[in-house]
DNA sequence: AGCACGCCGACT
DNA sequence: GTCGGCGTGCTC
């Protein structure tokens, strides 16, 4: 579709009219920006193309914006100022991402910059000085003009040029960006965005023979020359075997690997070394490519009975549904299922999207797709680098990518054809982006990514939140379910372990029964490998001492410090806080200072005293900071040199490990008993998810171990009996008597100031206006948050819950705003700080 | 978010 | 007398 200003306003004859762009800025205000157009640029500037705008006083700051509507009617009240550069010919962000900005910016009450900063990566958003590199995968035999070749000549001798640098070497007249256009086109060159974070190519030391001897004469010449010399001529060989360039000389530019040429004998070696100062070779650096293709294509995938009879109920479901929940045990096979309907869906001819929960991308499913999919599969992941999330973004427009798998933020790929979206681990709580806005939630983003280009959406689960369920049981969704595991493998048998009585009968050492001991003992003998699961990072979470009961306090957070040993010192696992560890109480003296409660940290530690002979690692914020570090401790795990792995909530998501018959898991009471409407539900699928890490493989029956205070409790029964219909049955029940979701929807406000008694004021204040406006069962607090000091700003929290059917969900969203709008235009209170979490969790 | 403007403390 | 603290207000 042509959306330049031309075709627009095709109607208008004066060419006298100014024309106008209303662009989304990357900054958190609630309205568009109007720019005048310059004269010669209305003829190219698209909605959705990026621009270059001045911005600020003194014309102080330079943006990126997105155009969001063109038109011709001058603002009123102010002069606006002129686009400074465009810097796409063809829009970049689709129709489809422009809607998806507004809804979200409506539906989550947040800015559209918002909104347009976490869905662009910022190496297309950064003030962008485009910088040019030659693609080392270019296929030599293009036709290239004479301006391209020498371009191109000048882009082999240097890493990369800027747009400026290759003006300079074209000269007055040259048209850099349509030369630029065109070497792109014929995948000649990269262009990437110049960030702060430097590009950083990873190079690859190739081989290839020296230009003299690329033709087939010369050729012949040089292998005669080298008929006294056996080992360089077997070199040559050996090269022309795998580049045949006395076929097609033009292969020769691509070059070889060096491993593939010495990969055997240290002969070679020196052989090639020799070849290389005669000039017979020469060596070159590529750019390695981001996602190398050199794994081996996997086999056609076989399904089992059970797989290929889920898979056609859901193709069968989704003849009526468009969305359908799949309810798989852990352990059935989920990912063969979903590959078998992915490779369907690819067949149609439409995109599709596996969003899959941060922590769990980084595992092994990855390798496993990629293995079916090869190159044709994108990533997108917040641990990759700016530059390789543009790759991706790149390869979503070009076609290169028709799949693409990702965490949530994949949501805002420019996808125009998707068939069909999986929502993996659909009951996630890290889909929904907490802390920045937009508080968005990326199944209910996707869903309605799906909605708009009719693709269909499978939320799998083994233990799906109470709200999917639900939307299943009501016949809105469809539903699958699942209950065998893949091949012989059973779930794991579940005990009870009573700590109260293990206590009173002192067999308890430390923090761990002797049944588990026992446990983890013989699981030791027997080579295999178990999980401990301890839901607290950190030494001990508090320092008291036993005087006079001080408790270490974070200065500027109402919670307690954290012990951490391995840095002797405590630290706020809120802000970030740190301090040193008393040595004395600092309140009355006393040296009895202790640290109480246990995390990750503390369990390794006593473990490793418990069983010195034993292999330990832990797993949690702390050891996985570091860039590899997740990965390197999974594969240190699978490889089988670790027999225990301590960890929290990290290691209960997506772990596919096959040599794992033990999980126990610590403090169940304190998921269980924790403040929250969800507390049950989010135990039940915390435990059963960790539980699902043991005996995945057959003929090793899997035993998981749960210390509680109290074996008696009705959820640990469930868990037991892996009763995910009993523990619904009863949860929606308490969800419907108190009107929590499904049966309505969440939005917080969190009020926040640096003065507890103007936080307070603020918070009462919106919080009376809104019991006016929706009524006293509608709106609750302000109250205190379970923290309600953080970083020194005093916090208040109102829950506002609005029925799904009887109110008008975006009228009670407007009206909050503009009562938000009214006390931050207060005198008294406009310093406070006020967010709207929309669905909170 | 940034950035300028603005009105009050400890420094050459 | 100034440098600079960060409160507050605006950005097309």
């Amino acid at each position: 579709m042509d959306t330049s200003l031309r075709t627009l306003f095709s109607h208008l004859e004066d060419e006298e009219v100014t024309f106008f762009a209303d662009l989304i800025l990357p900054i958190p205000v609630p309205r568009l920006f109007t720019y005048r157009v310059p004269r010669g640029m209305a003829e190219i500037l698209k909605i959705g193309a990026r621009v270059i705008v001045p911005f600020g006083k003194n014309n102080g700051r330079v943006l990126t914006a997105v155009v969001a509507r063109l038109h011709n009617s001058p603002p009123t009240g102010y002069q606006a100022r002129y686009i400074s550069e465009v810097l796409d010919e063809y829009p970049l962000v689709t129709s489809y991402q422009l809607e998806l900005f507004r809804w979200m910016s409506e539906y989550y009450m947040c800015c559209i910059g918002d909104v347009m900063n976490v869905a662009l990566p910022s190496g297309l958003k950064i003030s962008s000085q485009s910088k040019v590199q030659f693609n080392p995968d270019f296929d030599y035999p293009e036709l290239l003009t004479p301006v391209e070749e020498m371009l191109l000549t000048e882009l082999k001798k240097h890493p990369a040029l800027s747009y400026e640098e290759l003006g300079r070497l074209v000269g007055e007249g040259g048209n850099v960006p349509a030369v630029i256009k065109s070497l792109v086109g014929k995948k000649a060159v990269i262009v990437f965005e110049e960030v702060k974070e430097k590009y950083v190519p990873k190079m690859v030391r190739k081989i290839r023979l020296h230009r003299n001897y690329e033709e087939k004469e010369q050729l012949l010449v040089l292998l005669q020359r080298l008929e006294k010399l056996p080992k360089q001529q077997e070199v040559v060989m050996r090269y022309l075997r795998h580049v045949p360039v006395q076929i097609t000389p033009s292969l020769n530019q691509k070059g070889l690997d060096k491993s593939i040429l010495n990969q055997d004998d240290e002969l070679s070696q020196s052989s090639l070394t020799t070849l290389i100062k005669n000039q017979v070779f020469e060596t070159f650096e590529v750019i390695q490519p981001r996602f190398a293709d050199n794994l081996v294509p996997q086999a056609e995938i076989r399904l089992t009975d059970a797989q290929r009879q889920a898979a056609q109920d859901i193709m069968a479901q989704f003849e009526r549904q468009n969305i359908v929940l799949f309810h798989g045990i852990t352990g059935s096979g989920k990912t063969e299922i979903y590959i078998d309907l992915i490779q369907q869906a690819l067949a149609g001819g439409t995109q599709v999207l596996y969003l899959l929960p941060e922590i769990a991308l980084t595992t092994q499913i990855v390798v496993r797709l990629q293995r079916v999919f090869g190159d044709k599969m994108g990533i997108y992941h917040s641990k990759f680098s700016d530059n390789e999330r543009v790759e991706v973004w790149k390869g979503v427009v070009s076609g290169q990518y028709q799949f693409v798998v990702g965490v949530r933020s994949a949501v805002f790929l420019p996808f125009d054809n998707l068939g069909l979206i999986i929502v993996d681990e659909e009951h996630e709580t890290s889909y929904k982006q907490h802390d920045p806005a937009p508080r968005y939630h990326a199944r209910d983003v996707a869903m309605m990514l799906a909605h708009w280009q009719q693709a269909k959406v499978l939320l799998g689960s083994a233990t799906p939140s109470l709200e999917s369920y639900y939307q299943a049981q009501q016949g809105r969704y469809g539903l699958v379910e699942l209950f065998q595991r893949f091949g012989d493998a059973t779930l794991p048998d579940i005990m009870l372990v009573n700590t109260q009585q293990e206590k009173k009968q002192k067999t308890m050492k430390n923090e761990f029964s002797s049944a588990l001991l026992d446990e983890l003992e013989t699981n030791l003998e027997r080579k295999e490998q178990s999980i401990l699961f301890q839901n607290r990072r950190g030494y001990s979470p508090y320092m008291q001492c036993e005087d006079c009961d001080w408790t270490a306090e974070c200065p500027n957070c109402a919670v307690s410090l954290t012990y951490h040993q391995r840095d002797a010192e405590l630290r706020c696992h809120y802000c970030g806080h740190k301090e040193a560890v008393p040595r004395v109480c600092p309140v009355c003296g006393s040296t009895k200072v202790r640290t109480i409660g246990y995390g990750t940290e503390k369990l390794e530690d006593q473990l490793q005293i418990i069983f010195p002979q034993a292999r330990i690692l832990r797993m949690d914020l702390d050891t996985t900071r570091a860039k590899n570090a997740y990965q390197q401790i999974i594969q240190e795990f699978e490889g089988g040199q670790v027999d225990m792995l301590v960890g929290t909530q990290m290691i209960t998501k997506g772990l596919d490990f096959d040599n794992v018959s033990l999980v126990g898991i610590f403090d169940a009471d304190r998921l269980i008993h924790f403040p929250d409407f969800r507390a049950t539900e989010r135990a039940f699928q915390m435990l059963t998810q960790v539980s699902g890490r043991a005996g995945r493989r057959a003929g090793r029956k899997g035993k998981v171990l749960i210390q509680t205070t109290n074996p008696q409790q009705t959820i640990l029964q469930k868990i037991i009996e892996n009763d995910y219909r009993g523990l619904y049955e009863e949860e929606i029940q308490e969800r419907q008597n108190f009107n929590y979701p499904p049966f309505s929807r969440l939005i917080k406000l969190t009020i926040r100031h640096t003065d507890k008694a103007i936080s307070l004021q603020a918070a009462e204040r919106l919080a009376a206006e809104l019991t006016d406006a929706l009524g006293e069962s509608r709106v609750l607090g302000p109250e205190e948050p379970l923290v309600e000091r953080i970083r020194n700003q005093f916090l208040f929290d109102i829950l506002i819950k609005i029925e799904r059917e009887k109110m008008n969900v975006k009228a009670v969203k407007a009206y909050i705003q503009d009562r938000i709008n009214d006390i931050l235009t207060d005198k008294g209170l406009r310093q406070v700080s006020i967010v709207a979490d929309v669905d909170c969790l």
